[in-house]
Parts: C-alpha cells; sequence; structure tokens
DNA sequence: CCGAACTGGTAAATCGCTTTACTAAACCGA
DNA sequence: TCGGTTTAGTAAAGCGATTTACCAGTTCGG
C-alpha cells in the first residue's frame, strides 16, 4: 500500500502540498484561470496524478454557488415522447458537463412543485419543465419566482412568464388536413388531445384551417379527450364510429391516441388507410411496425430537447434575458395509412376475425 | 416590500438571529435531534416561515458527506424497458427523499465509466447500474473500487463484485418454452439476444431445459442476435424462415426484438398465432395492441427498480453488507400470439397485400 | 442539602473549494 | 539606476451548513 489506496480522499490542500503551492494556485491552474511555468505546472499534474485528485463536488458547489446539474421534470417517463425527450435533453446536457436530474411527476401538482422548489433550493441550476394537465395557477407562481431559470417544453403553463419551446401545433394540424384533403377525404374527424391543454386545441386548429381552405364541401368534426392515453383513443375512436360513419378520414392528436384509436379499428374490422385513413401526431411510437406503417406528423423531439437545454443554459450563465417562446417546424412523414376514400358511400365494415371463426361451423 | 423578497436567500444564521438562538440549535432541532420546548420551537418554526429559509444542499452536503443522490446508469432511456425501469427507480427513490441522476449511456463504455466516476467524485451516494454489452475489464475494476455503492441490475458485468437484482431469466425461457409445447408445437426456436449477454445466455438455456424435458421427438434451434434492437429482430427471424421452414413456435428474447421479427413476419404474410406461434421476453412494450396480442414471459420491472433502490439505500448508509445476488421471479402472460400447430407440415405462406394488389388486374 | 442527572442550550471546529486582493521578485526600457 | 510592468505566486475571507464538545441552570433522589 502506498497510502493513497485506502485513506481518505485527497484534497486539493494536499496536492498543493504535494506540488509545494498554495492552494490557491492549485485551484486557479486547474480550474484555468491561471498560467503557470511548465515546470510549475509539470509539479501540480504529477501530484494530482499520484493521489488521484477529484475535487469534491459539495465545496466546489458551495463555492461557486452551483452545481452544473439541470432537472428535467415530464408527466411520464414511460411515455415515448417523454423518453426520447429525456434522451435529447440529456445528451445535450452531457455535452455541455451538465448532469440531469430526472423527476417523473406522473403528473401530479405536489410533485411538480416538488422540482420547482428543488430548483429554488439550488439543488438544481435550471429547470426543464413539461406538464400535461390544465390546472396551474400555484404552479406558474412558483414557476414564476424563479424567471430565467426555467424553460418550459411541449406543453404550456398559462401565466407562466418564462422561455418556452413547442413545436408549431397549428402548422402540424394543418399539414395532416392537407394531407387527409389531397388524399381526396371530405368528411374528416379531429381526435385530439385536452380541449384545456395547448396542443389538444392548436393541433385543432390547424386541422380546421386545412379544412376551411378546402371549401365549403369538406367538413371536420372535434373530438377532445380527456387525457392523452391509449384507453381515451380508444373509447373516442369508438365513439366516433358509432356517430359519424361518414368519416373517411381521422387524425389523431398524439402516439398515445393512436395505439388505442387503431385498437378500436381492429376491434371492428376496419383496416386502417383502405377503411379509414389515419393520421397521428408526434412520431415516437414504432409506427413503421404497423400495418399498414401509419403516417405522422413529426415533432422535432431531439431538437426541442437540444434547444430547451441551450435556452437553459444562456438563461443560467448569462445574464437575464427576457423570455422568448420558440416554436419549431413539424415535418409530414408520409407511410402507408392514407388512401382515397372509398368510392361508397360509408364504411364497409367486415367481420372481425373473431367473427369470422364463431360464423364457419 | 419586507426585505425577505428579492433579497438573498435566508442562511440558518438569520434563522437563528431572527429567533434568539445559535445556528447550532436550530440546525439540531431542524434536523430532528434535539427536542426544545414548545415556545422556542413555536420562535423557530415562526422564522422559518417568516424568512422562507431552505438549507443549502451544497452546505449540506459538504458537512454531512452525501448528497441524497443516485445515479441511474442505462443503455437507452428510450427503450420501454429501461424507460420502465427508471420510472420505479425514481418513483421509489423518490418515496425516500433520495433524487435521481440520470445517464443515458447508449452503450458507451466512456460514458458508463463516466458514471462510475460520478461515483468516487461523490457527485452521487450510489449507483444503479445497468449495461448491455459484454466488454467490461475496466468497467468492472471500476465497480469494485466502490463497492457497496453500485447495484447492478438487468445483465451482469463479468468480475463485478456488487450486489445484482436479476429475474430469473431461466425460468422465464423454461414457461416459454413450456407454453409452446403444451400447445403442440414439437419445432421451437429461439431468437435470442446476444449470446455475450448473461439473458440471452440464460433465457435460451431455460428454454432449451423445457424441450428438453418434454422428449426426443422436441427440438430447439438457438439463434443469437448481436444486439437487442428491432433490426436485429427482423433479420434474424428472416433467416430463420429462410433455413428453417419447420418452425412453428419461436420464442423471441425481448420486446425490442420482437417488434423487428414482426415486420418480418408481416411481410411475408405470415400471421402470428395462425401461421407461427410467438412467444417474447420483456413485456414492457404494447403488446395488447398487437393482432393478435402477444403472450409474453413478464419481468417484473418495477420491482426490481424498487429493489434495487432498496438495496443501494441499505448497503450506502448501513453497513458494508456483502453483496448478494437476487433473482426475481418471471410470469407467462397468455395472449392470443400461440395457438395449436398447423396440422399440414411446414407453413402456408399467403401472399402479403402488396402481391395481392399487384395479381389483381 | 449535596451530588448526580437532566434540560436547554452554545462555541467553535470542521467540510473542501473558490476567489479577491495583494506582494515579492524579476524584468525592462530609457 | 529608477520607476513601471510582468510574472508567479500567496493569504485569507468566504460559501452555509453539521457536529462535537461543553456549560450553566434546574431538578431530584437520598
Amino acid at each position: 500500500m502506498h497510502g493513497s489506496d485506502a485513506a481518505k480522499p485527497a484534497r486539493l490542500l494536499d496536492v498543493a502540498q504535494a506540488a509545494g503551492l498554495a492552494p490557491a494556485t492549485v485551484s486557479r491552474f486547474l480550474n484555468g484561470g491561471i498560467e503557470l511555468p511548465q515546470p510549475t505546472a509539470e509539479r501540480i499534474r504529477a501530484a494530482v496524478a499520484r493521489l488521484g485528485y477529484r475535487p469534491n463536488p459539495y465545496a466546489r458547489s458551495l463555492s461557486r454557488g452551483k452545481s452544473d446539474t439541470l432537472e428535467l421534470a415530464i408527466p411520464d417517463i414511460q411515455n415515448l415522447f417523454f423518453a426520447k425527450l429525456a434522451s435529447a435533453v440529456e445528451q445535450a446536457a452531457a455535452a455541455a458537463g451538465i448532469a440531469v436530474l430526472l423527476c417523473s411527476t406522473r403528473n401530479r401538482t405536489d410533485r411538480e412543485l416538488a422540482s420547482v422548489e428543488r430548483l429554488h433550493r439550488n439543488v438544481v441550476d435550471g429547470l426543464l419543465f413539461a406538464t400535461n394537465h390544465a390546472d396551474s395557477d400555484r404552479l406558474a407562481e412558483a414557476i414564476n419566482q424563479a424567471r430565467g431559470k426555467v424553460v418550459l417544453v411541449d406543453e404550456d403553463v398559462a401565466g407562466a412568464a418564462v422561455s418556452k419551446i413547442f413545436p408549431d401545433n397549428v402548422a402540424g394540424g394543418t399539414l395532416a388536413g392537407r394531407h387527409l384533403l389531397e388524399a381526396g377525404h371530405r368528411r374528416v374527424a379531429y381526435i385530439g388531445g385536452p380541449s384545456t391543454l395547448m396542443s389538444g386545441i392548436e393541433r385543432g386548429e390547424g386541422f380546421r384551417r386545412a379544412v376551411r381552405e378546402a371549401g365549403p364541401d369538406a367538413s371536420v368534426l372535434d373530438r377532445h379527450c380527456p387525457d392523452y392515453v391509449a384507453a381515451d383513443g380508444y373509447r373516442t375512436m369508438c365513439s366516433l364510429l358509432d356517430d359519424a360513419p361518414q368519416i373517411t378520414g381521422v387524425f389523431v392528436g398524439s402516439d398515445e391516441l393512436l395505439l388505442g384509436a387503431a385498437a378500436a379499428l381492429r376491434e371492428r374490422g376496419l383496416r386502417i388507410g383502405t377503411d379509414l385513413s389515419v393520421v397521428t401526431f408526434d412520431d415516437v411510437a414504432p409506427l413503421d411496425f404497423f400495418d399498414p406503417p401509419i403516417t405522422a406528423i413529426r415533432q422535432p423531439v431531439a431538437q426541442i430537447g437540444r434547444r430547451a437545454v441551450d435556452r437553459l443554459l444562456a438563461t443560467t450563465q448569462g445574464p437575464d434575458r427576457d423570455a422568448v417562446c420558440e416554436r419549431l417546424p413539424v415535418e409530414l412523414v408520409p407511410r402507408g395509412s392514407v388512401a382515397a376514400p372509398r368510392p361508397t358511400t360509408g364504411r364497409r365494415r367486415r367481420p372481425t376475425r373473431n367473427e369470422k371463426a364463431k360464423a364457419r361451423p
């Protein structure tokens, strides 16, 4: 044993002594704040290596007043959209030497507030925040008390005066609408997210705009799901099929909703594309593996994450620049789920496999 | 303005002065180390509330030598399995007042080492580690230097002498095998993960064991994918179909592989269940939304996460208990993807929809 | 009524790093 | 050779908690 093995970890002081210097000198050298003649520098490097010195992050943070950590608060890390966002955020942060604290809030206000509280306590330097529910008075208040250290993504929090990075929902809706209309559809519907959420509203808005543009013979039906979950997509698609059999094309507000909606169609023996054209929003689910693959409006998730980190870093470190709201462009990814509407009026409903099996004997 | 608004955040000293006490008293009271007569306690509480005091976490960590933070290092947060794991870990940690630092390593050794390094630097108190690749000499070495502060999950790192939480892969393979055999299949195959990974090996082992048990007329084919990605599942399923048309049942080593494998089947006009029975492992993908829904061996992902956090907390805080390896039970979740094999030899291949369309005119 | 045991605290030493202000010596041009 | 500018550092004051002693009263058993 050389003594450096088991004992306490080396401190800056130890390195300084080993190099015959003052702690201040070593600190400034190590942090790039000073240049030293080569032999001196070499002595420090040698001492650091020999003692296996690693600066104590607590002490460092205490002195400098920051932790080089940001928090990512999202409703649910199991949701592919947020998982993808988290991935991008983590990568961008890592590239900047910033660590990421994860908070999967499950949309619970108390957990969301806790994440803002961590910001106030300085556990983290900045907060990248996404929520998925509407009631947000206390939230907005808490967020506004930490101006310049919060960036909102994906969904808005009413009354929050901070930087925001959103996809261009309206354009996305319009893209989806035009795509269906250009394929010949005239009776279309929107199965959207909550009418209390920005995304749910804006995507529908864009969609309706496209339909209006198409002239008076085109019409659109609006349905908002209470939540962005598959079960709601299922239910809403069912009721839509029951209430409005004339519909030939549907714009679904998110991949999560699509999962449920697709299940509803399968259950009724309706084939996507052939029987009902479908466009979804997000493009985070494995849409290529559907049959047929599903056409989607793609959100630039990774870009949103990167931009958000950039903003956060800029506002955290630089001067308190004023809040901005960025809209990132979306794009249409055509796959196989949109076809011309059936010439006949209404849908031909085919028996499900189950029914076929039953009917056979 | 009351002075407590804009100014610097209140320190412990400020609270102490406001309450007419010494900092030590307040600190000990706030941390539960002491009981005080009611009036005194009230004074402290009042001061804390009035000044909006929140202990500075850096100072706290520096004093106490820990940060109440653990790190979760996983290959890819976008993978549903790890997303689910992360969710469980975060929830369990939050319940214990522990924050979670996320590191999505992308299976890169340098990032993995960086996460261990953060442990050494005391950025975090403990490390919950999952890797997905084989070469791990330096990794094992680094991990072993932090004994008692690392817990391995999901996949083993050869040579690492730390606590481990794994699913019972062998039992899972056996379960899958028996299920196929009981449905009448005699020629089955395993499309597994890398032969260099514990999971890939063990699941196949269990599967083969079940086939052996079934007697000499049952036979099994082994295919290992180079990686747990959909593309490999696709390729391997293709080659399997080409090389071994006699196979009627397949055990796929993970949901990720299944995505690719299912695509391969669709492409060839083969229907899951009817034409080829399938069992997958993990049960994290939306298997209910497949047509038919896919039977799976379910890993207790959430439980794995919770147990891992428990272990970490125990070894981090308590005495340096010796490493243990836990195997958590898996279960069969029957859905619709396993049926009796076709009575005819070989598979009837049906034309794909594309081919049908082409053939029509 | 005396010593012991509580009660209700306090003083001061860490924890390990950063950073500001300052200095001693060397250099340098005129 | 003198004053000014570099060069190469240093001393010391924080940062804001925790924690280990320790102490002055008060209570209480005998």
